[in-house]
DNA sequence: ACCGACGGGACCGCCCGTTGTT
DNA sequence: AACAACGGGCGGTCCCGTCGGT
């Protein structure tokens, strides 16, 4: 027996997958259903098809930019045990996603969580909000573990290092996205880790 | 010669101080003119006779945003002479930007410069961009200060060294902007100072 | 040989039930398909397999809706064998379709002519218009065999009173329609029987 | 001193009369802007200037419907001061609306009602319900004026009278709509004509 | 200088009917 | 025979910028 995906799965999946890459960097409220219409070539009775309204399709755009970035540092974090491993591996793997973007117009997260917080999308708000929780949540079990294991040193505070971790590479995404300049990334990237590993026990 | 204010100017003044209210939590693009003519209780007639299109208005109303914030930072570096004093001083005052705040809606430069990155205003973008880099600039140069007076440490690059410190500080007002919990700042506020600190001479 | 209903008639016959309560309520043409969908609980490419457009289910649903209150009629015309009591059956049948109706949204004849006035179909208007015109007939010559049979005064004009009667049964509808009480149908109803008992011979 | 009416209320008064006779016709739910684009000669931005959205315009289309008969009945009242007089005349004029109709499309009140009926506009269902109501009060309040002037006989019932006359005289408004025959008009004034002196002490 | 009216167009959502697939 | 997907277009609403009038 095959599992055959069905024909309107597939074409939910291209609309997704290409309204993503549209709206990370055109806004994701902000970007008109014609040019969703160009990039899917698909007319709007097609993709209402798919979802209720535009919001409903902004939320799996965000959903399926976000789970390519996880992917991303999920790949990265295999096959790494420390939890320094597992620390250094998070940070390039998150600088790397300006680097080397899989998604132009750079962190979702900072661009729906800007938009939203217009007021025009509670849904997106909270989608934002849940993104960045979890990497936080990520990086402080992590230094928890790390303590307990003995790799960090005790005094480290990990739900504080974890918000001075992610604030400074998120800072680090905005002044590349405003100067157009990866150059930011590059330092910040170097500066964490040595972060890192001044937690080291 | 008495300097007195023209009624244009006055108005002009006020369309563009409540208008810099308005965008910095709506959006310097997204903001309909319906609702900046209720904030201003003008008609478009009235706005149209002091800016020749809403792009205009919403870079005035940003350099007015930008302004207001300068101008508390610039205050509290008052009297303080010494670059330990005066990077202190500064990063107090622009995460108390985010605790005790001027302007609803976080930092015009990063809300600014996300929405403008969309490709909606070219001029917008530049103004941001600008902007932050008058941040880098004041950092890099208060520290090169530093190092020639000897209270900071020869080994800190300056430009460097600024680059962490805005890239921590506005990635905490996106987490707090995120999450809308001040902790962040406060957080990092005194992650930074204590950075300061250990980059004395 | 058995007749059976095949599977085709029977989906049609519940299409056209449940779309008729739903377009007399919610208009012949101005009823959506969505809503159609929704009360027979097909999608829309099952609905097109038995009518080739909107407009001919739409007829066929008022057919159906005029033969529900002709049922009714008929029924209680059952047995009456005098023009008097012929009369006041009708009269008696046609006012209780509001009192006690079979069919939400009141009088079809008057839904239908009044929104097919607005030009959208002339089939619908003129289904409607044979509807009244068969009962004003049923009356006419239910009042001529009268004359004949020496039942009613032989001054009467049947066609004139024929539209005597249904303009004040159908004029009560309407006034029962839009103040939503049924007084106006009651005070009609023992109105027209007296009059119909005044014709007597 | 001229009083000069503005360029606003000019515009807006034509786009109401121009409105109203066409949606007395094509619904006034159901006309779609574009028709009323063509017949006032205004784009969508302009109409919008005066209403705020197509409901708006809809309910002032039809009180304009409604005073336009309004005032053709109130014309033909000048001067009758018996009820006997007022009440043919009433008679007269309501029905002359079908005759020599100032207004294409028939009684408003009946197009309104049963196209609001749908439960597209409570606010027009409502306006046709008062518009209504205000002519049962009308012939009631005359009605019982007449017994105590001893003008009509002490046994009518005011209120019933009323439902009678105003049914009877709707439901010749509707046989004519459906049949395009304003005969039944004509047979339905007699009547009544001969119904209220009959009435009469 | 300010208001109010207006044009023209873009926006999203929903419409109906057709087509392919099961 | 029924569903699901899709096209193409119309629906009302709101947008911004201009222009005449005060």
């Amino acid at each position: 027996v095959v599992f055959t995906i069905k024909k309107g799965e597939k074409t939910k999946k291209h609309i997704i997958e290409q309204t993503a890459i549209l709206m990370n960097q055109r806004g994701f409220i902000a970007t008109p259903l014609s040019e969703i219409m160009e990039v899917t070539g698909m007319q709007k009775g097609g993709l209402y098809n798919h979802f209720k309204d535009k919001e409903e399709l902004a939320l799996q755009a965000f959903d399926h930019c976000y789970a390519i970035n996880k992917a991303r540092v999920e790949e990265m974090l295999l096959g790494k045990t420390t939890v320094n491993e597992r620390l250094t591996a998070f940070i390039e793997a998150y600088c790397g996603l300006s680097e080397d973007p899989l998604l132009p117009g750079g962190c979702p997260i900072m661009n729906a969580g800007v938009e939203a917080a217009d007021g025009q999308s509670l849904k997106l708000q909270a989608r934002a909000q849940n993104a960045m929780q979890y990497l936080l949540d990520f990086i402080a079990e992590t230094l928890a573990t790390g303590i307990i294991n003995q790799e960090i040193q005790a005094d480290v505070d990990p739900k504080q290092t974890a918000t001075i971790i992610m604030a400074t590479i998120e800072g680090a995404v905005l002044l590349s996205k405003l100067s157009q300049d990866i150059s930011h990334i590059l330092i910040v990237k170097n500066h964490l880790l040595a972060f890192i590993k001044s937690k080291q026990a």
